[in-house]
DNA sequence: GTGATTATTTATCATATGATAAATGAATAG
DNA sequence: CTATTCATTTATCATATGATAAATAATCAC
């Protein structure tokens, strides 16, 4: 994969660990670039996750169906990881799905060889299980916010912490992210 | 430490990876044994985590205060790994405390020590990675529980797939657990 | 065992959020 | 540009849960 495209990435790296030339080489083999289209599905609910991606150019998010409605469980902006962990650490098909919701640019990395490359490289290895712990806090961190705080709270939060994504996102995909409803956050944002 | 202590928590470690004799021993002697009586803090809050838990026997919960409200954060049986990741894993204090909720026995890991065997260890990194990785699965699940479920969905998945919890749990800290008061955990449990 | 503390339930009232429907506004295809 | 679809807001009503207080029940210290 060209070396241009892989700059987002390997500056993300950095903040982790200190990657050998060879290490650089063996993940620039086995990544490839994504492009895609707006609103269009990355991966399809029932795939097994089998590619780790990250977000050059655009905004995705991960979504699934509880009961026939559409919620989503994260979103993730330019240079950020994104990954279906409850299929990809587990090797079973994944009820969720990841969706562009801009064009975007992406990289991915296939995961089954990446797992090969532990073995060669213990570097890689601790600089993959670096950027997963860090997802972790920030999972454990979303349920202290979801734990008893009002919706009003949790839209506030948002407001805060994570302005652009009230920005670039439709309001529907936030609503669910939040654990309300559309209408809900409508109206908690009509309020003042 | 007593090898008789460390029977289980090996016992767990076989379901990730098989050892190596001496890595193994390195664990081991990094290892050390808590008794720790019911309602005492086996970690109070404001403390870095330094230590890795597993817990023998015994009952524990990871709570914190928010707004001067007792919340309980997650409950751990015998024979799981405890830890406050959002410290452990950034090396900044914790605002959780870990509790023990029975007498319990407990082993405690070092992780200044351990994060050191994965230099010589790849293995024991991988272990850990693996354990980790499986904790954070589940902590994805614990999302999906939350978003988009009443109050009684969640007593009664809880029900479901841990019944233990409320047998051997007061009710106030499971309800705060659920994200709901101990009044209306008390309302749920009386329906039908 | 007895009294004191703590946990749980029950009751009442207030309120935030859901469900539904309809109106408005924005985006998109042709 | 226009029509169609889709997203957002607004309104109304129903309901689940919170807040508070008080009554029981269980646990604990001595």
């Amino acid at each position: 994969m060209q070396e241009k495209e892989l700059v987002q990435l390997f500056q993300l790296f950095q903040k982790y660990t200190v990657l050998s030339k060879k290490a650089e080489e063996a993940i620039a083999a086995i990544c490839s670039p994504i492009t895609i289209k707006k609103n269009k599905d990355l991966q399809p609910i029932g795939h097994t996750c089998k590619t780790i991606y990250f977000i050059n150019k655009g905004i995705a998010r991960i979504y699934y169906f509880k009961d026939g409605i559409d919620i989503t469980e994260n979103f993730f902006f330019e240079n950020s990881v994104i990954a279906r962990v409850e299929s990809l650490f587990t090797g079973k098909p994944s009820r969720k799905a990841i969706q562009a919701l801009e064009d975007a640019e992406i990289v991915g990395i296939n995961a089954n060889q990446l797992f090969k490359l532990y073995d060669s490289f213990p570097e890689i290895e601790r600089l993959f299980r670096k950027i997963f712990e860090a997802a972790y806090v920030e999972t454990v961190h979303r349920i202290e916010g979801i734990q008893f705080h009002t919706a009003e709270e949790r839209y506030k939060a948002l407001l805060q912490e994570a302005p652009d994504i009230l920005k670039r996102v439709p309001l529907k995909y936030v609503a669910s992210y939040l654990g309300i409803t559309q209408v809900s956050l409508s109206r908690i944002r009509g309020l003042k």
